[in-house]
DNA sequence: CATGAATGAGCGTTCATTCAT
DNA sequence: TATGAATGAACGCTCATTCAT
């Protein structure tokens, strides 16, 4: 996940400390009002610092989007593996990640929708910065699902195709909230994912180890 | 899908060919360039009429951006309906609905992917006109799904939520293109997805049901 | 002199009248402040329209600049040629022209201290636009030279640099004034100019025809 | 050529060094950018201090502009009259006179524009400073002149105007390089400078003494 | 003395919207 | 009805200047 935003100062922390900053009041005002409607005084203002200073520590617009996506798609790569380690058998691991991601797009519903509004809102070079990252969080489901297969515990599937799948059933719940909440709690949904997407690839074996429990 | 946008000019047929010139320009430029980055200008140009004709139409700017939308989730409306009555089983029919969300979609992806970064950047009000559709279209699955679990052919799962699970699924080709499109054709996808999705809940009948033909 | 500055309106007369009054805005403006201390808005408000306005016959405010020279150089290129026609020989033909130069570097004392001042910043291609149509009108003078040089009027002088030194010596009025109407008046110093310069050159018939006067 | 540019420093020793370090760095960016396309950041970058440096040498940017004008003006002060000092009769200086500010022109025709480009961007009192060191080295031909006349080596002419227009004719091959350059060399030049401006003025008895080598 | 991060006023430019024709 | 010129508010961005360290 390479990428380099270009600032005018110099000491790392501060570059850090800052961009936290403005990043934090970005995404909230682009989640509120999208990033066209957000300016950068409103980011500015929310962040406590003045106008001028947001571009001492990025040469864009743009670039505080890049940043915010950035930030998302990192926080997905970063959390996804922790709850998947803690699953000991692959298809363990398998139900841990379908859960897993609805639980990390749960926390971060906001800013999942805006990656899906805001992404094509980037020059095309930003915007398959954040497709890499995208692609290679779900390098890590379809590992697993690769796994599975390997193991014999699910049928023959696309590993990249149903990892996607999945990832997709996870964002759902961020896309529609307005409609899914009026009709499950989180827990309700995942549970009815897992039944709908595993039972649908799982052998016989599959099958065999999870009724097992 | 009772909706009115207010328009100056009095003549319905004149409407009517006004809005379709003004609406197909705006989808086309809002499917490329953004609601945000697309002017009124462009949509005229386009359209082959003056910007001022544009605001004897349609209030606003978001008004163009409601006919748009609107457009689309009746679109899917009008489409799904005719695919679905082809089909003679409850079974059937699902996978026909399953299978023709994804063809609709595909027919419009470009627009289906406006939907979904642009639905937001509509006030309240008519952003829920374009959600009651959208829940409208939804419920013809949901329908289809209650008759299967009536039939016995898949288990009790709920209808709303596996309706969702499959329009989402449908929506990924389109949001997701960019990289699905690299990994398998339509048809592979809604194969996986039939296999997937249905599987996942269909009933010993269900099974024997399909698997019979 | 060719150059297009593009106009976001089509019709012509309209296009002339609304220059017109920019350029006359921005001349007197830019004369005074400066090229980069004066404002779209304050041309605008000395024009007496919109800023949005200057836009609609302008790209950039560059153009409004070369718009600006471009008025001058041209009225240097329609002016000098007239002058000179009214006199019948080519002796008299260079005293008008060096005597015309004066006055009209005197009437455009403002633009023509803006010429020198802001021509460089344009960019180069602009600046260029410019630059050729100085050299046009000092070719007029050249020919003048070259005519009393065949004629045996003035000795054998390098047309072109004798030109630029008739010219250089009237702009000197313009970008010095501030210190030469102290001393004299335009016609002591088209004199003297005349006497010096001329004087230089003169060849024994052209002095005699001069002074047989 | 007297003027005070107020510092919060004390040191004159370090007030002349880091003074140095500022107006060289940035002249070199006026002459090629422009004054107001040079940022204090550029010019502190490029003199390898910091912007903040650079006030504690300066009150302004315009004091940054006056500085580098001074420069300009005085090295034509201190440079002229020992070019001038070399001749020994007063046509001789006369002709050094000409001939020397042509190349001391050409050796800062960088600076030489900035000034005429600058001098007015320069609030009224500053100007006038610069005009002031300007009419002084002027008086210095002046005076060549006057003693010329008084000598009767040239006729009765306005020995400041005469001056100007020798100035003039210096500054011009700085003015208009870009297209003198094409059409002579500064040898040729001077020649036909000294050619033209001195024949219109000699008297018999100059004349004879000029040929008379 | 020197640094460089921070400020904020102000500029060029765009574009939704209006309205005289 | 239709046009398209005109408006003006608002935005992204720059940069001279300040000041805590």
């Amino acid at each position: 996940m390479s990428y380099t935003v270009a600032s005018a100062v110099e000491d790392p922390d501060l570059i850090q400390k800052r961009r936290k900053q403005i990043v934090d009041a970005a995404t909230e005002l682009f989640a509120k009002d999208g990033f066209f409607r957000t300016t950068i005084k409103d980011i500015a203002k929310l962040a406590g610092v003045s106008p001028g200073l947001v571009y001492q520590y990025v040469t864009d617009k743009d670039d505080v989007l890049l940043l915010v996506l950035l930030e998302v798609v990192e926080a997905y790569a970063r959390e996804l593996p922790v709850a998947i380690a803690k699953a000991s058998s692959p298809l363990d691991r398998l139900v841990a990640a379908i859960s897993a991601y609805c639980h990390i797009v749960d926390e971060r519903r906001a800013a999942t929708v805006l990656a899906y509004r805001s992404t094509k809102s980037l020059p095309k070079h930003k915007r398959e910065i954040i497709q890499r990252g995208e692609t290679q969080t779900n390098q890590i489901i379809a590992d697993v699902i690769q796994e599975c297969i390997e193991g014999g515990h699910i049928r023959d599937v696309n590993p990249e195709l149903f990892a996607y799948q999945i990832v997709m059933n996870a964002h759902a719940w961020a896309l529609k909230a307005w409609h899914l909440k009026t009709i499950c709690t989180l827990e309700q949904y995942i549970d009815q994912s897992v039944s709908i997407l595993l039972r649908g690839v799982l052998t016989k074996r599959g099958e065999a180890e999870l009724t097992g429990r």
